[in-house]
DNA sequence: GGCCAGGTTCGCT
DNA sequence: AGCGAACATGGC
C-alpha cells in the first residue's frame, strides 16, 4: 500500500465545506461518499485499481487550495495523474461562478441563496453509468429511502478496499451489476422493473452498444434524445444527469416534486407550481439553471428552505 | 392501513 | 396527446 499527497488549486470563489456536504447530502455519509471532521473521503476506481482519495482544505473561499491524499497500491504516475483529475471532477474545482452570479444578483429569488451558500461548486460523480444507474434508482421514492437503497448496493456490490481499519466501497462497476442480475438487484430492494432497466443498461454499457462516455462530447439536444431513448430514462433522469455527471451548466429537472414545491414556496404561489409552470418560470434563468437547481437543493437539504 | 415520496412506462381514450 | 395505473419500499 503507498500513498501519495497532492495540492489542488480550485477556482475561487471555493467552498470546499459547503461543496463536499453537497455531495455527501449534508450527512457524514451518504453511500460511497465520506464527508466528517473537515475530510472528504471517496474511493475511486481508476482503470480497475482502487485508491482511497481523502482530502482537506488548506485555504480560504477566496483563496483556496486542497491538499489531496491517495492511499492505494499499484501507485504510479500514470494512475496518480488519473486519480487526481478524478478527484478535481467529483468536487468540481473547475466551475467558473462568476456569470451565474452576476445573474443572481439581478434576481430576489436568487440573491439570499448565492449569498448564503457563495463558493457551493457542483460535485460530480465519477461515471456517467454510476449517476444512471442512481437516478433511476431514485426515481419516485423519497431521498430518505433512496438513502438507503443507494448504501445497499454500494455496500452489496461495490468494489471494497480496507484501509487501517475501515472498509471503503467505490460505485458498482457495470460487470457487477450485470453479473448480479435481476434477481441480484431484487435482493437489494429494487423493483424488478428498476432492476431490468439497470441490467439492460449495464449490459449495453459492456457490450459497447451503449457509450455513455461517449456522451461529454455531445449537444444538449443529443445527451436528452439519446438518454430518453434508453428504458427508464426520462426528461427528468437526463436532465439530472446534465447536473450530475456531465458538467453542464443548464440542466433542470422541471418536474421533480422537490423542486416544484421549493419554487412554489419561495415564489409564494397560493397552490403549488405543476412541472409545466416551473419548466417555463426557469427560463429566465438560462443557460444557468444547473446552478440554481443545485442550489435549491442545497438550501433545502441544509435547512435554509424548509 | 392508507397515502405519499426528488419518475417512467404502458395501456387506455 | 393526454390521463391513470402499476411499480417496491419506508415513514408518517
Amino acid at each position: 500500500m503507498k500513498r501519495t499527497v497532492l495540492n489542488l488549486e480550485p477556482i475561487p470563489p471555493y467552498n470546499f465545506n459547503l461543496t463536499a456536504a453537497y455531495a455527501t447530502y449534508f450527512h457524514q455519509t451518504y453511500a460511497a461518499e465520506m464527508y466528517q471532521d473537515g475530510v472528504f473521503h471517496r474511493l475511486l476506481d481508476v482503470g480497475n485499481n482502487l485508491y482511497l482519495a481523502r482530502v482537506r482544505s488548506l485555504g480560504t473561499v477566496d483563496s483556496p487550495s486542497l491538499e489531496v491524499e491517495i492511499i492505494g497500491a499499484n501507485l504510479d504516475n500514470t494512475n496518480i495523474t488519473k486519480a487526481q483529475q478524478q478527484i478535481a471532477w467529483i468536487l468540481g474545482i473547475d466551475q467558473h461562478l462568476s456569470s451565474f452570479y452576476r445573474m443572481a444578483q439581478d434576481d430576489p429569488i436568487l440573491t439570499p441563496f448565492v449569498k448564503a451558500l457563495r463558493g457551493l461548486h457542483v460535485p460530480h460523480t465519477p461515471s456517467i453509468y454510476e449517476a444512471l444507474v442512481l437516478a433511476i434508482l431514485g426515481q419516485q421514492i423519497s431521498s430518505h429511502v433512496a438513502r438507503m437503497l443507494r448504501t445497499l448496493l454500494i455496500e452489496t456490490y461495490g468494489p471494497a478496499l480496507e484501509i487501517s481499519g475501515t472498509i471503503y466501497h467505490s460505485f458498482p462497476r457495470a460487470t457487477d451489476l450485470a453479473a448480479t442480475g435481476i434477481a441480484g438487484l431484487r435482493a437489494v430492494k429494487f423493483s424488478t422493473r428498476k432492476a431490468q432497466y439497470v441490467i439492460d443498461i449495464s449490459n449495453g454499457v459492456i457490450s459497447g452498444q451503449l457509450d455513455l462516455e461517449g456522451l461529454r462530447t455531445w449537444s444538449d439536444e443529443e445527451v436528452v434524445r439519446m438518454l430518453t431513448s434508453i428504458r427508464g430514462v426520462g426528461l427528468w433522469t437526463a436532465h439530472w444527469l446534465f447536473i450530475r455527471a456531465l458538467g453542464r451548466t443548464d440542466g433542470f429537472p422541471h418536474a421533480d416534486l422537490a423542486l416544484c414545491r421549493t419554487l412554489s414556496r419561495l415564489l409564494n404561489t397560493a397552490i403549488p407550481l405543476t412541472p409545466a409552470a416551473t419548466l417555463k418560470h426557469s427560463h429566465h434563468w438560462s443557460p444557468f439553471r444547473s446552478y440554481v437547481t443545485v442550489y435549491l437543493f442545497a438550501a433545502m437539504r441544509s435547512g435554509l428552505i424548509c
